[in-house]
DNA sequence: GTGCCCTTGTCAGGTTCCCTGACTGTACGC
DNA sequence: GCGTACAGTCAGGGAACCTGACAAGGGCAC
């Protein structure tokens, strides 16, 4: 089997069993699209074309996006105080809480992965896939080098 | 970063490689999708049944894929000498060549990655994947436990 | 054999998630 | 100020799936 295949296999193994116990939460209506906004946002907000550039998307994508988590009452748009073309996109508090607990549900089944096929084999696991991830796909890292105060202006 | 968000990125950052590299071959006209027949064919052919249950979709599905390949002329149906009602999809010649050039290119992208990242690491990254799969997808493995000939009747 | 249920594949129609292209309004270098 | 670049939106489309309903063949009880 190609490497992809296996990867494939095993990204949609997490996700059957995340959305699954996620359709049985009070966040019932939170689909897989909907991760590249939760996954990326940060403390104040994040600009539409942020999470477009993160999530490896067109801004139309990621503004529907959007559209859906606000009409869902998950996020809501703010206006940038630095930039008055730009919103910046905010977890409401539902948003957050929904955000919490998938991330713990994530970590469960990491950890029961762990119990599974050995704590240290996972952690290698994820060890590899980040230094790939680091190189093959830049884009999608937390911080796009904000720059250094000394830097600045 | 989640577990299932570096699998993704990693499977993503393959498929670009891939799908980038094919567009520049004769099989420029084969899509991601395509890649359920390709994957599992055997010598004989595979009913859409069985391209379904590995592929982990629906006939329905399935079926669309294998018209677009019968259409562009990498696969074709014969009728299933072992039951009427199914057909046996096989690959043509130039579908064989396509699932070759795949193939090898596939092992390429792996021995790249084995040269960037360690060889050793992309050989374990497959031997936890594979573990992983085997109990979490185990649909998609090869043989559906074609019985022992002892067990046959 | 006949009737009944299961399986194989197909037709029709719909959803999700993403895309391209065209556009408005704001920012900013010069 | 002017032109270019960028943030986000509107409109439309397509790929890759899905569900439901169906005809035709297989397999078995009786």
């Amino acid at each position: 089997m190609p490497l992809h295949g296996l990867l494939e296999l095993a990204f949609d193994a997490v996700i059957e069993e995340f959305l699954g116990e996620m359709a049985n939460s009070e966040f019932s209506d939170i689909r897989l699209a909907h991760g590249c906004v939760f996954r990326h946002m940060k403390e104040n907000g994040l600009r539409l074309t942020e999470i477009a550039e993160r999530g490896n998307m067109t801004k139309q994508s990621a503004g529907e996006v959007v559209d859906d988590l606000v009409a869902l009452g998950y996020a809501e748009r703010a206006p940038d105080p630095d930039d008055r073309r730009a919103k910046l996109v905010r977890l409401t508090e539902r948003g957050e809480a929904a955000q919490s607990y998938g991330f713990r549900l994530l970590a469960e089944i990491e950890k029961r992965w762990g119990e599974r096929y050995g704590a240290e084999r996972i952690a290698d696991l994820r060890a590899t896939l980040e230094d790939v991830v680091a190189v093959e796909a830049p884009f999608a890292l937390s911080e796009p080098a904000e720059p250094e105060p000394a830097m600045r202006r």
